[in-house]
DNA sequence: GCTTAAATTGCAATCGATTACAATCTAATG
DNA sequence: CATTAGATTGTAATCGATTGCAATTTAAGC
């Protein structure tokens, strides 16, 4: 087996030193036209290739980016990463995945363990929503040469860029639209409000129902986690309140589609009796046969994309100021069937 | 900004020798106790970390794996690699993520851009039928140090390790399943048959019907893309034959899930009427209201897990000789309702 | 106290590419 | 023909960690 060639193999071969191939190589300074063709030719020739890693280790730059998500096994974060990995690739960087599956430790471990590798850089949705007690993290905001790009779940800290969607005019407009239909009584599922993204849905909730002149009823509002079973016991809750809902704001599709099966098991209609609107337009969302769930849509593609874009801003800036932005994306509702009830005449 | 201490900062510290510091953190030559305990000491003082690409550059190692899928967002693909991160980050390595779309020169680039960061193995579901007349994979190939393992779709070379599931089986098991059900003109929705799983899900479908005294009609077998739109289409053609078939079985839950919208807005039953099976168990056929999907379980996240397990093998194999596994899953028919005529009686 | 083996530690090369600085060569000018 | 600016190329250090071999120190044995 032969080992790959070298500039220093191609400086033998034509008696020249390997900085003036380097050299030629790069197209840098000034090297003679003819050396320089002959090196290229026999760079070709030898099957030449560039070692990254004894470039990374002169330069410091791995051209490796790290992407820290709770899981990939979901439609927005798969998508996200989908987003980032098409905006840079042909910028010459790679993607690393890590997952958390929400615990802080291993959070914190990855974040640790993607800094000693020499990422150039970290994107990422947290798991863990007091993140700035976490040692590695700290590490990782001090060391500001690496940027850090935050996207969905972020945490609002100074000098760290974010892309996120407007998640209070998520929670608003599904809320409004909800009382457009009729709606008097509306119940939230949540999410653990730590997070902003969940208490900026839950916030938009309440300032929707405010405007339009509806008392605020905590009864009305349940943490769920992002899971169809969850979402089938907090329906079942509801359903058993002196006063059921008449409408519930879920802010996970998953958790919708759990009351939905509740609700009709209970033999309710859906929308006449209740109408149901998820969050992040989940692919099955669309696909439901009688009751096709209206959502809010997250744009996840559009998203990674976003956060990419960030990230390759703050690593090109060779100013000492730090560029720090916080891009906030528009949702949009989606209307479907399992809110919309008919007109009448 | 300080930079990161290195072994040379704290030999200089402590008036010894890099090379000394190295073995002592190393425990690996004799280093005197006391000078050891000194050593790990001032490291842990000094915030000493090592650096991964100095280690990468001399070892030729950088502990990082590629996966290549035609896509990240569809709930097979991600869970797979949901299942090689999990299976690879306690043993020290990173996972780079490479799409391809399905195109042919996007995975020979990328093939190529992995070997060229030097990733110490490659796993990866192939896009392209004639991945052998690829020029970066057959550099690949030759470079025999790169462990090399194709998941789902993989080609049958010589000395590539693979881990699939039973196509065959899996196509078998569902025809069988709609005979039983007293289906007699089964269509099948097949994909491009130069990949071998689409291949082997079509001869286990074919062996089926000839082991039941069925003729196989060419004319029931349309090649169908892995979508909705592409399902709808398939059916339609189907249903407008002189003789429409009975059942359908799909290489692919989307096309079932096209099958059934266009099967239902003709007026026709699910099961009653036309008996459908889909093929990997996407999260949605779960889901269906009235008629979940019956279909195939391809346990993406074991395919991930042993898909690693066996990178790991190869990449710790010292002997010559290399080692070539080709692990076979066992898929599951899941039996749901778009499949399951009522027993009488 | 001297010899010798064993235990520690140091020296220097290596992994490949880049780059400041020095050296050499070319050709033009007076 | 000598001088000199400008064009090329070479020298050597650097990025950090590892490791074979050499050198030194320590301890044991007589």
């Amino acid at each position: 087996m032969k080992k790959k060639t070298t500039i220093y193999d191609i400086a033998t071969k034509l008696g020249l030193t390997a900085a003036t191939v380097s050299r030629a190589l790069n197209n840098n300074t000034k090297i003679s036209v003819n050396t320089r063709k002959l090196v290229l030719e026999t760079a070709l020739e030898m099957n030449y290739e560039q070692n990254k890693l004894a470039l990374a280790l002169k330069s410091g730059k791995s051209y490796n980016v790290g992407v820290i998500v709770p899981r990939i096994d979901s439609n927005f974060f798969s998508s996200v990463i989908r987003g980032i990995e098409e905006e840079l690739y042909p910028k010459g960087y790679h993607v690393i995945i890590c997952q958390t599956h929400n615990q802080e430790h291993i959070e914190n471990e990855k974040i640790n363990s993607l800094v000693n590798v020499q990422v150039d850089g970290i994107l990422m949705s947290i798991s863990n929503a007091n993140l700035e007690e976490n040692k590695g993290f700290n590490k990782l905001l001090k060391n500001k040469k690496t940027p850090l790009v935050f996207f969905d779940r972020k945490k609002d800290i100074k000098g760290i860029s974010s892309v996120t969607i407007d998640d209070f005019k998520g929670g608003y407009d599904a809320t409004k639209h909800l009382l457009d239909q009729g709606c008097k009584r509306i119940a939230h599922l949540s999410n653990d409000r730590n997070f902003e993204i969940f208490r900026n849905r839950y916030l938009g909730y309440k300032q929707a129902l405010a405007d339009n002149g509806i008392d605020f009823d905590e009864s009305l509002v349940i943490e769920t986690q992002s899971n169809v079973l969850d979402g089938r016991r907090a329906a079942r809750h509801l359903l058993d309140m002196k006063t059921p809902p008449d409408a519930i704001f879920s802010s996970s599709d998953f958790a919708a589609l759990g009351a939905i099966q509740e609700i009709k098991e209970s033999g309710l209609n859906i929308p006449e009796d209740i109408c149901v609107v998820g969050f992040s337009n989940e692919p099955f969302t669309r696909f439901m046969e009688l009751t096709t769930i209206t959502t809010v849509d997250q744009f996840p593609l559009e998203m990674g994309r976003t956060a990419a874009q960030v990230f390759l801003e703050e690593v090109s800036n060779t100013e000492d100021t730090k560029i720090t932005k916080n891009v906030v994306l528009t949702p949009q509702l989606i209307i479907r069937k399992s809110s919309l009830k008919q007109k009448e005449g």
